[in-house]
DNA sequence: CCGCTTGCCTAACGGCGTTATATGACTTAT
DNA sequence: ATAAGTCATATAACGCCGTTAGGCAAGCGG
C-alpha cells in the first residue's frame, strides 16, 4: 500500500533517528568498551535524552541486538565470499580464520553476542546465527568422507565452537598480554588437525 | 611475637565474621549466580551491614578474590595429587580434564577468576595462578622430547589456554544448551592431539 | 577513670536501567 | 478552520547498584 507523503516523511525521519542512535552507540561502545557503555552515557552523546532510547529500541538489550544485527550481517556477506574450494578442509579453515578475525577485530560485539540472555528475553541477531550456520556444510563433507575424528556431527560442531569462542574471547578480554605472534593461526591449525584426520589413507569414502 | 589473650580473642573473632561473610558470598553467589550478586543482597543474607563488608574485604572484587583463593586453593590440592604418570601426554591429559571438570562444576568461580580486572587493581588471587603453572612441567617435558608440534612452548601453552577456557566458558555460560555427552573428553582429546605429535617415529629426543 | 582502637551502624552520593507522565508539534477529520 | 488524535520528545521519578562519610558504643591499655 501507498504511504502519504507525510507519512513516508515520518517513517524516513524515524529512521533517521535510529540511525543516529546506533551510530552512536557503536562509537560509544567500541571507545569506551562495553563495560562502561550506558544508556545515559549514549544519551548525553547522542543528544536524546534516555527514554527516547527506549522509545526506538524497547531496551538495552534490543538497542544492541539491533546494532550487533548490522555488525554481523557484514560479517555474513564477507563469509559469503570465501571461496568454495574443492578441499572442505581448506573451506572450513578460511570460514573459521575469518570468523576469528572478525570477533578479535570486533571484542565488544563479539562479547556482547555471547552475553547469554535472560530466560525467555529475544533470540539472538538473525546474521549471527546464519554465520555459525555456515559451518555446517564443510563439516558434513568432511564427515561423509570419514575424516571427522569424532563421528558425531554435533560434537565436532561444538567442539569447534569451543575453540573459536576461546581463542576470540580470552584473547579480547586480556588485550595486554603478550600473545605470541599468529596464534590465531596456529590454534585454529591446531584445531583442524584435533578434529580432523589428516591421513593419505582416507576412510571408506563410501556416501555421496 | 605473642598476643594479648584479648588481641587474641579480637582476632579469632575478625576470623569468624570473615569467614562467616565468605560462606554467605559462596552460597548467594551459587544460588543467584554472578550477575545477580550484588553486596546489598549478601548485606541482607549474612546479617551484616554493606559496610561491614568492605570494612572487611575492601571492595566486591576483594570479597570476590578471597572467595576465589579458597576455592581454587582446593583446585590446586587436588591437581597435586594427580599421579605423576611416565608419559607426560598422560599427565596433561589428567591435569587438563580435572582442570576443566573443575571450572565446570564451579562456573562462577571460574567466570570471577577470568572476567577481565581494572587496569592498575590488585592481582588474581595466588592459587589460580599456580594450577596454570602445573601445566607447564609436561609441556615442557613433551617439548623436549620434541612432541609438540608447535615449537614455541608459550605459543602451545597458548594454545592450549584457548582451547580449556572456551570449553568451560562456553558451557557454563549455556547451561541450558543440550551439550553431546563427553563434550569435555572428546574436546580435551582433539585439543591434544592437536598440541600434540603422536606418530610412531617420535622425532630426534635430543635434549634432556 | 580516660582516651583510643575496633567493629559496626545509618545516611548519603552518584550512577545505573527503566517507567510514568506531560507537552508540544504535526496530521487528520469534520 | 478548528477539534481530535498521534507521535516524538522531555522531565521526574523508582528501585537498584558499588561505595564512602561520619557517628557511636563497647572494650582495652594507660
Amino acid at each position: 500500500m501507498e504511504l502519504q507523503p507525510a507519512a513516508q516523511r515520518r517513517q524516513r525521519q524515524r529512521q533517521e533517528a535510529r540511525r543516529a542512535i546506533l551510530d552512536a552507540t557503536q562509537s560509544l561502545l567500541v571507545e569506551d568498551g562495553f563495560d562502561r557503555f550506558s544508556m545515559r552515557r549514549l544519551a548525553d552523546r547522542c543528544g536524546y535524552t534516555a527514554p527516547t532510547l527506549y522509545y526506538y529500541f524497547g531496551d538495552k538489550r534490543g538497542l544492541l541486538d539491533a546494532l550487533l544485527e548490522e555488525r554481523f550481517a557484514t560479517l555474513l556477506r564477507r563469509l559469503h565470499r570465501v571461496p568454495a574450494s574443492d578441499d572442505p578442509v581448506e573451506r572450513l579453515r578460511q570460514l573459521v580464520l575469518a570468523f576469528v578475525r572478525f570477533g578479535l577485530k570486533n571484542p565488544e560485539h563479539y562479547r556482547l553476542l555471547m552475553t547469554p540472555r535472560v530466560e525467555g528475553a529475544a533470540p539472538p541477531p538473525p546474521s549471527a546465527e546464519k554465520c555459525t550456520a555456515l559451518f555446517t556444510d564443510p563439516m558434513q563433507a568432511l564427515q561423509a568422507a570419514g575424516r571427522l575424528r569424532v563421528d558425531d556431527l554435533e560434537a565436532a560442531r561444538q567442539i569447534l565452537w569451543a575453540a573459536l569462542h576461546g581463542l576470540i574471547s580470552l584473547r579480547s578480554g586480556r588485550p595486554n598480554h603478550d600473545w605470541v605472534a599468529n596464534l590465531d593461526t596456529l590454534a585454529v591449525e591446531g584445531t583442524l588437525r584435533g578434529l580432523i584426520r589428516f591421513d593419505a589413507g582416507n576412510a571408506t569414502d563410501g556416501g555421496a
